[in-house]
DNA sequence: GTCTATAGCCCGATAGAC
DNA sequence: GTCTATCGGGCTATAGAC
């Protein structure tokens, strides 16, 4: 499976790296082989010489972020089911949104890729196990809910313009504190 | 601006319940006209005699749910700016989005969309509104970041499988009870 | 590793018969 | 209102020169 690159994959990494700005701008069905050897000012065949298909290109900007999950719920899945082990996970979550801020509000909710990742063997059922791990085997309705707001809301936060302001740091707080209180707060009784 | 529709305009329907159809599956740049035509059972020259291009298709699937923010918007203006009136906005989006399930998981996000929406001058600036009802002028990042995830969460429970099986009364209850611990929750200290 | 050139397909869109 | 037929163009992908 080894490839032979040249002397170094600088080239690689440029069309990887033109390919996400694309992504972000146009989607992925939006965006054509042409488009990205344009901005990268070569010809269609230079970026075919690195990758064999489009979808190999789709594949290898989304990797990063799916082997770093799947390190996440290998770590979790060695702890035992707890409030704690929730919130590890949790917090993993959002470190690794983060990390991949743009990627993930462009990529994920896409149904190009989706369909493509549900393809591949090694990537798919990793959002089935990672509900598991935050809500139970036996989730409740409320459960099932916040579970996906917070998802949703997760993904959505990379790309968003009005947040593209704060730092690292200050959304990392931001959501840590919004996770506490969609997901860690016990429910109150309220009067209809 | 009324339209000379034939008889009636069932066939039109039928295009644009079809185009919704697939859209959700493929996306919309995933979407042909030759797909649309191919379920529908007719050929692409039919479904361009009800619609002058794909764009029309577009912009009349989305229409209904931007009309229907647009009077939101107006009745919220309307009222003087309190936590009565945020509450007022999120529970009317709440609503719009139980009303209009999939359309907005699959329509809303899309780049696609987003440029075509933009394009049209009636319905940019819809967002921008809605954030100032919702956080006011000044928000602080924590406002930023609530209304981001609740307004990115709400977006996608619509397409999301694992909600499918919630009854409206079901999931109108849990996001209203989601959005008071997410929007409308005193800070607390917390000791670091 | 990058280029030119091209194959073959599907796209959105149009014209005109029935 | 639906059809057949077709246009021009962009798409993914391949072949082969430099």
């Amino acid at each position: 499976m080894a490839k032979p690159v040249g002397r170094r994959g600088e080239t690689r990494e440029r069309v990887l790296a033109t390919a996400l700005e694309l992504f972000a701008e146009q989607g992925v069905s939006g965006t054509s082989l042409q488009m990205i050897a344009d901005r990268l000012g070569v010809t269609k065949a230079a970026v075919y010489h690195q990758f064999r298909t489009k979808d190999d290109i789709v594949l290898e900007v989304v990797r990063p972020v799916m082997e770093r999950l799947l390190v996440l719920l290998e770590e979790a899945g060695a702890r035992p089911a707890s409030q704690e082990r929730r919130r590890f996970v949790v917090h993993g979550l959002i470190d690794l949104v983060l990390a991949h801020r743009r990627l993930l509000g462009v990529l994920f909710g896409d149904p190009y890729v989706d369909a493509l990742l549900k393809s591949h063997v090694e990537t798919s059922g990793h959002t089935d196990r990672l509900t598991v791990l935050v809500v139970g085997e036996t989730p409740s309705p409320t459960d099932l809910v916040s579970v996906a707001v917070f998802g949703g809301g997760l993904v959505s936060v990379g790309g968003d313009p009005n947040l593209a302001g704060l730092d690292d740091g200050t959304l990392r707080r931001e959501l840590r504190g919004a996770a506490e209180r969609l997901l860690f707060t016990e429910e109150v009784a309220r009067v209809p």
